[in-house]
DNA sequence: GTCTAGTAAATGTCTGACATTTAGACAAGG
DNA sequence: CCTTGTCTAAATGTCAGACATTTACTAGAC
């Protein structure tokens, strides 16, 4: 795979790592491919070799790419990726052919995980977390109507489940809130934002707000399982 | 916070990211605190700039820091660290005063956490999965017995568990291992290494290898719990 | 054939200079 | 008095070039 299927680029090294990444998690590149050499990205978007180290520097830590003085650098296969990292989770966003392999991935981690966090957030929830979920809520509710609001839907949809993570008062879990964005911004691409979808889903939704207001921790557990069930069929997942 | 305090170094960027990430785990800074100035760092271990460079680069990625140009670096507070980040966990491990909070974060998320993986470990392992699981348990069988031979026992503990989230098949949660070797090291320091201790552990984690192995999913979700509940004890969490 | 020396090519490092951003001091003008 | 603008110092960010180090490959010597 060569660089002339990237478009250019304007900006530091931010926006060239992003590119890269973005590339990378397409699929552009396959698991052990060598990746061009420093001096052709250079070359090829008109950068310092700085900019290019510098990019480079975020994709070998985000455990993309592997480099080694002498042979050049290589591309990682897909379970050395450090999913849980921010950038990574800012890569994935907004990224419109994310790797299926890794949408069903993230999916199956948050329908393990979401219920225990859920029964977590019922126990630990203190009132301004109750708060954050309510405003992310009433949120989602406001922008479920109008088709066109469909991005801010979800970014209300984004805060809903980190004010959950957040709520279970642990710092581990609430590192993990940043797979929500790229997992929820998938559903935009692939849903069909049928109205009596959203309906079912903010019903869904309005359960897990109960019962975690209502410190209740089995009925948590079931109604973020049911948030889930619903999410898989808009991604997709089941039918 | 001064860099008096802190040893010399030999070795290359990394091992000064290690010393520097260290004392910042240790808590040496307080969050808010300006960190030292690239040139005071570089003329305190007498190393050039761009090692320093390289090390801050480093923290910065791993949320410890926060650098703005003409303003300095500044430390970032704990709930902003990017724990999930294996950089981290390397770093935590072998750390002997690692803040008493972060033990307890993560355990109390191990607590929540593996026994779920433990269940999904029982519906999907694979061979190579129980092989692996049965290696490190009989290498933690073999280094039961000596005193002399605890670093190793915890290495073959590592395995186990490690082995327990690989066998989940997924990808998020095969990341996540990277976490158990600092909670686990952490017990060297902490527990009494008795030999009684040592038994009851073992047999508890031989409950979960079996569970496993026969693929039942909800025995190998409370031998998990079980298994946590003696390291809580060992870690000096609960008495 | 096998070992060895040599060479090319890639990433890693150093250095010095310069650019950019920020915070604060200070004075002019309303 | 307060605001505004400007200047200065200090910190991080960037650049360019030379050099160091590592690696893989090749060509000979024996």
């Amino acid at each position: 795979m060569t660089l002339d299927a990237l478009p250019p680029h304007r900006g530091g090294a931010e926006q060239l790592a992003r590119l890269l990444a973005q590339a990378l998690l397409a699929g552009h590149w396959q698991p052990g491919d060598v990746f061009p050499r420093e001096l052709d990205i250079g070359a090829h978007f008109d950068v310092s070799r700085n900019q290019v180290r510098n990019a480079l520097t975020s994709l070998t830590a985000a455990g993309l790419l592997e480099r080694t003085a002498g042979r050049g650098t290589m591309v990682r296969e897909i379970g050395d990726w450090h999913l849980l990292d921010p950038l990574m989770s800012e890569w994935m966003t907004g990224l419109v052919n994310l790797d299926p392999q890794l949408v069903r991935a993230i999916y199956a981690f948050r329908y393990s995980a979401e219920p225990v966090v859920a029964g977590l957030a019922a126990q630990e929830a203190q009132a301004e977390d109750i708060e954050r979920l309510e405003s992310a809520f009433t949120g989602m509710e406001k922008t479920a109507s109008s088709v066109e609001a469909r991005a801010e839907h979800a970014e209300y949809d984004v805060a809903f489940h980190d004010a959950t993570y957040r709520a279970s008062h642990n710092l581990v879990w609430r590192q993990m809130g940043h797979l929500l964005r790229p997992s929820i911004m998938a559903l935009i691409h692939r849903s069909q934002d049928r109205t009596d979808t959203l309906d079912d889903s903010l019903t869904r939704h309005r359960h897990v707000l109960d019962a975690i207001r209502s410190r209740n921790a089995n009925a948590a557990e079931t109604a973020a399982r049911e948030v889930l069930r619903r999410t898989a069929i808009d991604l997709g997942i089941v039918s």
